[in-house]
DNA sequence: ATATTGAATATTGGATCCAATCTGGCTATG
DNA sequence: CATAGCCAGATTGGATCCAATATTCAATAT
C-alpha cells in the first residue's frame, strides 16, 4: 500500500516562528521605528521562554531590522528618506539584471501566474493587500532567472523598505502609475523583450523612489 | 579636564565574539564545507555554556555561511562554482556603482591609505594576507561613497566567496593582473574619473571571475 | 548473510535559574 | 535649589538542567 508523504512538520522551531513573526510585524510596521522589543513581553506572547526570543532578535538584528544595545535591548530599526532611497537605488541597479536573465527562461505557468497578481493589484481596493500582490508579482517574474543569490539580496532589501513601498503606493498616483508600469512589464516579458523589461523595470523603481522622497520632503 | 573617549569594551558579548570567530574561520576555510559544528565542542572551545555558541551559528545562517537543521546541527554552507560565478557577477554590477559615487567624494587622506594597501599588496609574499589587503584596498575606495546599505551588501558578499577570491590570487596570472588593476584603478580615483574606475573596477571583477570560473572547470 | 527492531548514546531545542548591568527615584550635601 | 551618590527594581546575558529528536549499534528474525 502506497502512503502520500505527509509533513510531520515540527520543522519550525519556536525561535523561527517567532523571528518570522516580529519580522513581519516590523516590516508591515505593526512595530513602529524605535519600539523597544521586551525579551520577557515577547516570550509570554508566545508562551515561551527568553531563549528563543533572544535568537530570533539576534537573527532580526543580522537582517538590519532590529539594532540592540548590549544590556540595553533592541528596538526596531528606524530608516532615513536617504537610506530609503540608497535601498531603491540598490534595487534599481540589481532587478533589472534579474530579470533580464529571467525573461528567456520564463515559463507559461510563470507568466500566467505573475498576470494573475497584476490583475490582483489592478482590482483590490485593500491598501494592505497592495504591498503583498506587488512583491508577489515581481517575484513570479524574477524567480525564473534561477539567480538564488540576487533574489535573496532584493527580498533583504526589499524587507527593509517595505514600509515605505507601501506608503507610496497609497500616494494620489501610487496605484495608478505602479499599475500601468506592470502591464507594461508583464507585455515586455511575454514578448521575450529582456531589454525592454529590464529598463522599464529601472524606471518603475526610480519612479518609485521620486515618488516617494518628492512626498516625504513636503512633510 | 578633557578625557579620550575610551572604550570599556564588555561592549562584546561571548556570542558575538564566538560569531567573529566562527564566520572567519569559516571565511578563510580553517573550517572546510560540510564540516559540522558541534555547539558542545565549540561552547568547550570558548568556556562558555551552548546558549552564546547556538545564537552565534544561527546568526551564521542568516548570513548563508552555515545551514542547519532541526536536531541534526549546523554544517558549513558550501558554494557551488555557478553560486559563486553568481556572486561575482552580483558584485560587478554593484561595485561599480559604489565606486562611481565615491570618486568625487574621496578625501586625499583616504586615496593615501588605499595606496598604502595597494603598495603593500604588491609587495606582499604571504598568500594569506592577500585576501585582506585586497578587501582592505577596495573597501578604502569604496567607503568614501557613504552608501552604508551597498557597502553592507558588498561586504556580506564578499565573505560568501573569500575562499574563491584567495584562491583565485594564487593562480599563477592571478596576483599580477589584480596588481595591475588595482593600480589603475587607483589612478583614476586620483585623477577624480569616476567612470573610468568603474570600468575598471567592472573588469576587474568579472576577470576575475573569469579566471576563476576557468581553472575551476580544469579540475 | 541481510534486513529489521529496539535500546543506548549523542546532540539539539528550550525552561529555569543566577549574575551583570541599566534605569529611575530618593537622599544627603553643598 | 541643584547635584552627586546610592539603593531597588527592571532587564539582559549566560549557565545549568531537562525534554525531544537523531544516530549508532547490538540483537533477532527471515
Amino acid at each position: 500500500m502506497q502512503f502520500k508523504s505527509v509533513d510531520i512538520s515540527k520543522t519550525a522551531s519556536a525561535a523561527s516562528i517567532i523571528f518570522d513573526a516580529l519580522k513581519k510585524a516590523i516590516i508591515e510596521g505593526d512595530l513602529e521605528e524605535g519600539a523597544p522589543l521586551r525579551q520577557d513581553e515577547i516570550a509570554k506572547m508566545f508562551n515561551t521562554s527568553r531563549i528563543p526570543v533572544r535568537e530570533a532578535i539576534s537573527r532580526l538584528e543580522e537582517h538590519g531590522l532590529v539594532k540592540s544595545q548590549r544590556y540595553k535591548g533592541a528596538v526596531v530599526s528606524g530608516l532615513s528618506a536617504d537610506e530609503a532611497g540608497e535601498i531603491f537605488d540598490y534595487r534599481a541597479i540589481l532587478e533589472p539584471h534579474i530579470i533580464r536573465v529571467a525573461v528567456p527562461k520564463m515559463t507559461p505557468k510563470a507568466l500566467t501566474e505573475a498576470r494573475s497578481f497584476c490583475d490582483a493589484f489592478a482590482v483590490s481596493d485593500d491598501p494592505m493587500e497592495w504591498g503583498d500582490l506587488n512583491r508577489k508579482f515581481h517575484a513570479t517574474l524574477y524567480n525564473a532567472s534561477g539567480l538564488t543569490f540576487h533574489l535573496e539580496a532584493v527580498e533583504s532589501a526589499l524587507d527593509r523598505v517595505d514600509r515605505y513601498l507601501r506608503a507610496q503606493l497609497v500616494l494620489s498616483d501610487g496605484m495608478a502609475r505602479a499599475n500601468d508600469e506592470h502591464l507594461r512589464i508583464q507585455d515586455a516579458c511575454e514578448r521575450g523583450d529582456a531589454d525592454a523589461a529590464a529598463e522599464l523595470t529601472h524606471q518603475h523603481i526610480l519612479g518609485a523612489k521620486n515618488s516617494l522622497l518628492n512626498h516625504l520632503s513636503k512633510l
